[in-house]
DNA sequence: TATTTATTGTTGCAAATGCAACAATAGTTT
DNA sequence: AAACTATTGTTGCATTTGCAACAATAAATA
């Protein structure tokens, strides 16, 4: 799950957080609201437990998933474009946020602790895994067809098994993978006639066909 | 251009950063390979002079321009996920690059120098500069018709008199929007029998209809 | 439990897209 | 200048896609 940095050095992180800067854990339920653009009040997320999505909507009201984010995610509307369309960051469950002010960063610890150069690496440290996950949904993106895209979505995300499960529904993956909800379910539906998946309700198998 | 940070403060990062640890600043000229993945040395580059392109080269041979790169950006093959496909950074005129090594940069400074932890934040903030622009990128893709595509690559892009200039050539930027180079040129014809724009050879006018 | 709402599954159809193939230019090299 | 190469412009065509509309389930709520 999380590549580059380790398990121990995030919870360190997290008890460091708390002596350094003043952080607040909040606490938010099912389809809540964490975060949403503001020019002003600059601030670092990081998700200690849940889910959620970033989502965004354009000026005709329709909304699409931009990402995922999980637990160890780091998020902040610092990576906001001043744009038309408005994101806003969303509970999936119930999720636990720190928040951190992104100036509280920037300038030197008023108790010139330690930690602050720590919580600093750790920060960037997540910023490049997060600057990884993008990259990943473009390349996903740059997939020209649904089966490409849904394809390359599975494998990223299927077990040791080879089997995902959609947690979600089929209507979620079908914004985040930015196509047709119905074009999606012929898809599924032609790629289990190739032989390319199983599928069983919200199960789908990847079966591996291509060994070159 | 570079809205968060200040010319001044880039400058003199550029200083610090040479104050600080060991860089190299190197010139590529026009297609030379600037990096690519490797899991052993991590290194972040930054561009000072130049352009320069994220490519992907997937095992069937097709290339594809993940990201466009210019002075000031900052890039590492750390932000490249371990995958079948190959990514490159290209330059695409004559570049200028500083290299810094990554664990230089974590490990405390040798010299203690008040420079490091500057260093730091400014990468920071690069990093985040880095993010809101895989946000766009992300937002383009997200659009599902080539009109809608290149409207928004051309209004990101064009200068104060609603012209773009295609500086590099039309079958790049069709690699850049993952799309059909024909099909861009019908849809480019199309977008001026409609009066979204107006066209002569390189340049592009685009006519703002949209007022609500 | 009955009712309402959301999701899933299906299909016809028009529109958009990618592909292939080729001509016309523009740009480069010999 | 001639030869070569890369880009641009065009088109027909098969395929893919999104849209709309509706039925069948599943899930949530009264």
């Amino acid at each position: 799950m999380i590549k580059g940095l380790d398990k121990i050095r995030i919870s360190q992180f997290k008890k460091d957080l708390s002596n350094c800067v003043n952080v607040k854990e909040k606490t938010f339920y099912n389809k809540e609201l964490i975060l949403s653009y503001s020019p002003i009040k600059k601030q670092i997320g990081f998700i200690t437990y849940g889910k959620a999505n970033i989502v965004k909507t354009d000026k005709e009201g329709n909304t699409t998933i931009m990402r995922d984010l999980k637990e160890n995610d780091i998020f902040s509307n610092l990576f906001f474009q001043d744009s038309e369309d408005e994101i806003y960051i969303i509970s999936n469950e119930e999720t636990k946020v720190i928040f951190i002010d992104y100036y509280t960063i920037l300038k030197n610890c008023p108790k010139n602790c330690s930690f602050h150069n720590k919580l600093v690496l750790t920060l960037f440290d997540l910023l490049i895994l997060d600057n990884k996950e993008q990259n990943e949904k473009i390349e996903l993106l740059s997939k020209r067809s649904v089966e490409e895209k849904l394809l390359y979505f599975l494998k990223q995300r299927m077990n040791e098994n080879h089997i995902f499960k959609v947690t979600t529904s089929y209507k979620a993956i079908s914004e985040y993978l930015f196509v047709d909800r119905s074009n999606l379910m012929r898809e599924l539906k032609k790629m289990e006639e190739k032989g390319l998946i199983e599928r069983k309700d919200k199960w789908i198998k990847i079966l591996d066909k291509e060994k070159d």
